[in-house]
DNA sequence: CCACATCTGTAGTGAACACTACATATCTGG
DNA sequence: CCAGATATGTAGTGTTCACTACAGATGTGG
């Protein structure tokens, strides 16, 4: 019934990438619309059409960021055990924080732990996708309590939220200068905290 | 030899908590000259006369901040033990940082982990302030292994970026809204690395 | 080929920002 | 009381910001 317009002729997901680092590297409010649109190869009218506004911007980057984490999440709790499970989290993250290919540090805490009149709801965009990964880290611990891997007396979600804390604060290290070797001692000592919890106990009937 | 001029009418240490106050609620970036000048009761030329510009007014914040910390610090490092100081550190960061006396969360983080262009500096002048602190805990826990309180072949430094990695991430989840018994969860389950490194050892020979 | 819809590039818009010129006020030393 | 020095309040400065008006380009459906 209606013609279609004129096609894109940039790729959206091309695009966000490249938007993705520039939040990473300045977070949200350093990031300036020029510096995006440069990144992205494209002019303002284009990126506001596709994406609304900066924070949508941001939005979209992020759904992008914590998609790619997720499939790696899933490797991570698919580990056999609670300990594993952390020592695959924290080893994995002293590596991809310091991996030269992207950004140091976490998107989600880069993007903006503070905001002003404006962008108040940006650090609170960011927690609530690091809740996500707590959440799944929970539910992983509660199944290793169950399955008499963690102590009885062990409280999973204090476990999850220690990890997700360790996880964070390495992400801070690594923004400020922290090299991989740094990292990786911080995750081996902060697995001891699990290994405590752990070990082989009675299963909880089904 | 020459006139003083007229005396300054405001209290520049009470100004500067107010600034520190909203720098550590809105971020370096965030908090705004406007906001600054209203929180200190002064006007801009003031400011700019007494600290010379915003950056200035950060540092001058943040050693005020540090100069504050310090003396909690040396508290915590006269506990007896290895484990004693990081359970004393953590728990007491867990009541620092949701104090509602002050915003959530710590200064050094919530300052500004990732900037703009021409505020490149921020972030690493607030990392240097962070280390200062790790480095104060990693001397104390070179003195607990030289005690025989640390396992031989523990690494006092990694235990130390270990103990700042989890106070940094608290504060992170302090700011996003983690309550109290949140974080002391956190730090209870961090203290056990700690303790696992822990023990009686003999101590090494003066 | 035409009406219509959407994208793209140029060139801005008003607002908010850090910072300051300037006149005035308040001190000290002589 | 006067000269020099520093602080203060008013009222700006130029710059940078997120965002957009507009005209032209490029597609689709009839």
């Amino acid at each position: 019934m209606a013609a279609m317009g004129r096609p894109r002729e940039f790729d959206a997901e091309t695009a966000l990438d490249q938007a993705m680092e520039v939040f990473w590297r300045h977070g949200y409010e350093g990031a300036t619309i020029a510096q995006l649109t440069e990144a992205m190869g494209i002019n303002p009218p284009s990126l506001y059409a596709c994406f609304g506004n900066k924070e949508g911007l941001l939005k979209a980057a992020l759904d992008r960021y914590t998609k790619l984490r997720g499939v790696w999440m899933d490797e991570v709790v698919a580990a056999p055990t609670a300990r594993d499970v952390a020592e695959r989290m924290l080893m994995g993250i002293a590596d991809k924080q310091t991996d030269p290919a992207n950004p140091p540090g976490c998107l989600l805490v880069q993007g903006g732990i503070a905001c002003g009149t404006g962008s108040e709801n940006v650090p609170f965009e960011l927690a609530a996708r690091r809740s996500q990964n707590e959440d799944q880290l929970r539910d992983r611990f509660i199944r290793a309590k169950a399955e008499g891997d963690l102590k009885p007396a062990s409280d999973p979600a204090a476990l999850a939220r220690y990890v997700s804390a360790v996880a964070v604060g390495m992400g801070v290290m690594a923004s400020s200068g922290a090299d991989r070797e740094a990292l990786r001692q911080v995750a081996s000592v902060a697995v001891q905290a699990i290994e405590a919890q752990s070990g082989k106990f009675p299963p909880s009937r089904p």
